[in-house]
DNA sequence: CTCATATTAAACCATTTTGTTTATAAAGTA
DNA sequence: TACTTTATAAACAAAATGGTTTAATATGAG
């Protein structure tokens, strides 16, 4: 996963927009701008960033630039996610099984100093 | 999702560590410091920043402070990459069950200049 | 007690980030 | 053509980030 990925979405701002557009398919600048309080110029930078990372796309539209998600990118963000936790969670499967047969042998053969 | 958790995952080595961290289990400070090029102190740095996000916890043990992998957090990240993608595809699929709809109404009434 | 090991804290510096202001560009409208 | 709208580019300042060096702290070993 490029570094850029994770670099943009370390942004609240720019969460903020991906948030706008995972519910409302298009949007242009202007419109994505109503919602802050911040200057056009700085929503314009942060949809660069979000740009560049690959996670919006852009078509120009008279003077407009409309701006969506990226679904490749959002699903291969959230494949990143995902395989971490299958690592993890298979390792703790793998610690619990291990805890449970042992578990087991103690109850068979119940703590006895005489053993061996 | 706090902000910290995704300003702790845009740096390259945070996620380098988290990633050892998915596979072993549980590693001191030093032993993490090693796979990597820069001082300890900068580990140190990174652990703590880590830690602030609940991405890890830890465990002190002798000198030694023991790290690993926080599995809730983890979890509460991965519920948000999905809730994310469960969003857009939702409504991409409201879009293609539209367009859908569009098509084979033009197929019963097929291209008619005459009609109503 | 003294020394070595493991780790963090504090001060400092270079670089990056995020915002602002000013300027420029492209496209529709009167 | 001149004007307005929509948006980006460029220059700049303040704040945050990530690394280093120098101390400081805690714990086990001799």
């Amino acid at each position: 996963m490029p570094n850029d990925i994770f670099s943009a979405l370390a942004d609240p701002t720019r969460r903020r927009i991906l948030d706008m557009l995972a519910d409302i398919e298009e949007l242009p600048a202007s419109q994505i701008h109503e919602q802050f309080q911040v200057s056009p110029q700085a929503i314009s930078k942060h949809l660069k960033i979000l740009l560049e990372a690959k996670l919006i796309i852009v078509e120009k539209r008279a003077q407009q630039r409309m701006y969506r998600i990226n679904t490749s990118t959002m699903l291969a963000f959230e494949d990143w996610s995902r395989n971490m936790r299958q690592r993890w969670s298979r390792r703790l499967d793998t610690f619990e099984a291990v805890m449970k047969a042992e578990m087991a042998k103690a109850a068979t053969t119940p703590t006895d100093p005489e053993e061996s």
